[in-house]
DNA sequence: ATTCTCATGTAATTGGTTACATGATTGC
DNA sequence: GCAATCATGTAACCAATTACATGAGAAT
């Protein structure tokens, strides 16, 4: 049984605890999202699929007076969760304007390149800015596994900013050197 | 005029020079495929589309005894590309398996924390490679923008293989300690 | 001769987002 | 009473990959 993209962030989520589709989605969109989205029109079917493929199974577990589905993980689920954890890692997507924009500054403008680094650098330092916030936020039974993603973005956006930041500053003492030379 | 993400990408390459379908299509895989693919399904419809709304040309020019089009960018193209390029950024959307299992790690096993950080490790040390073929295969006729987004890609995949080091080493060290106390 | 690269395209399928539709419950 | 949140789902649409199809010229 062959996970789709969808179905891996499922099924690593019922991994946690048993979950409504509501609730998947709610976590994805608070930890995941940056670097797996999922949306309801994803979630639901495939919730569908993954209980048709007896890796999942779904009770009705009302919360207060509100009627849900609740997924758990079935032994097959477990097992094809730890399958997939251990397989080789076969996908990466990106689409990162911002990396896009810095490719073809040179191609547009001689000042692009300086912008598209600002912009560049403004951005992640507002991802990290987000992500901060996110980390505020979380409890102390979230897990370590989650905590140390979370810490790994906010790292890394920091890591890029000060890239961008470095190059800048580069760009600018070079420029400021051949206008001397004039 | 909305340029879709294929466009953005064919634009920016005609923005260097003119070019064919097919040189789009093998510059996009030796360059920004690593943040931004296209595929020649996406291309070559793109390229008419680009070229009814005016933003491209295409020229009949066969090299050798090949036949091709050529296409390059009208004043209204790259008016386009620098409108873009001077744009917010809204793509970014990423898809990365070695971060999903980093943040499953701990719902899959005790050892699964220490596998997932070595794989990503290992991956991201694994592009870097390919990243410093790609560099050294380019010439000094390349643009400094290009060459910058490739470092970037270099220093960025050293880092985070960096981290991950780190972070097992971090993992080991307070498992150690773990069991003396025992 | 045969394989590789250049070159262009389309069809089928998959995967995904967005918007819509519905409705109950809880908190203010 | 009203808004926010919980909760589930579908339909229309869009974007993209993969595989297929074709063919010619260049290189070995």
């Amino acid at each position: 049984m062959k996970l789709s993209a969808t179905g891996r962030v499922i099924l690593g989520m019922l991994g946690f605890r048993p979950m409504s589709g509501y609730e998947i989605k709610a976590l994805v969109d608070s930890s995941t999202r940056f670097f797996w989205a999922a949306s309801y029109g994803q979630i639901y079917p495939e919730l569908r699929r993954l209980a048709d493929a007896g890796l999942i199974e779904g009770e009705e577990l009302a919360r207060g007076g509100r009627k849900r589905t609740v997924f758990e993980l079935t032994p097959a689920g477990r097992e094809a969760l730890a399958a997939w954890h251990a397989s080789e890692t076969e996908i990466q997507e990106t689409r990162d304007e911002t990396m896009l924009k810095l490719f073809f500054a040179d191609a547009v403008g001689s000042d692009a390149p300086e912008h598209a680094l600002e912009a560049k650098r403004d951005h992640h330092r507002g991802v990290a800015q987000q992500l901060r916030e996110i980390q505020a936020g979380k409890g102390p039974e979230t897990p370590a596994s989650a905590m140390r993603t979370l810490r790994l973005g906010i790292d890394w956006n920091d890591w890029v900013a000060g890239w961008c930041e470095r190059e800048l500053a580069d760009l600018r003492d070079r420029e400021s050197k051949s206008k001397r030379r004039k």
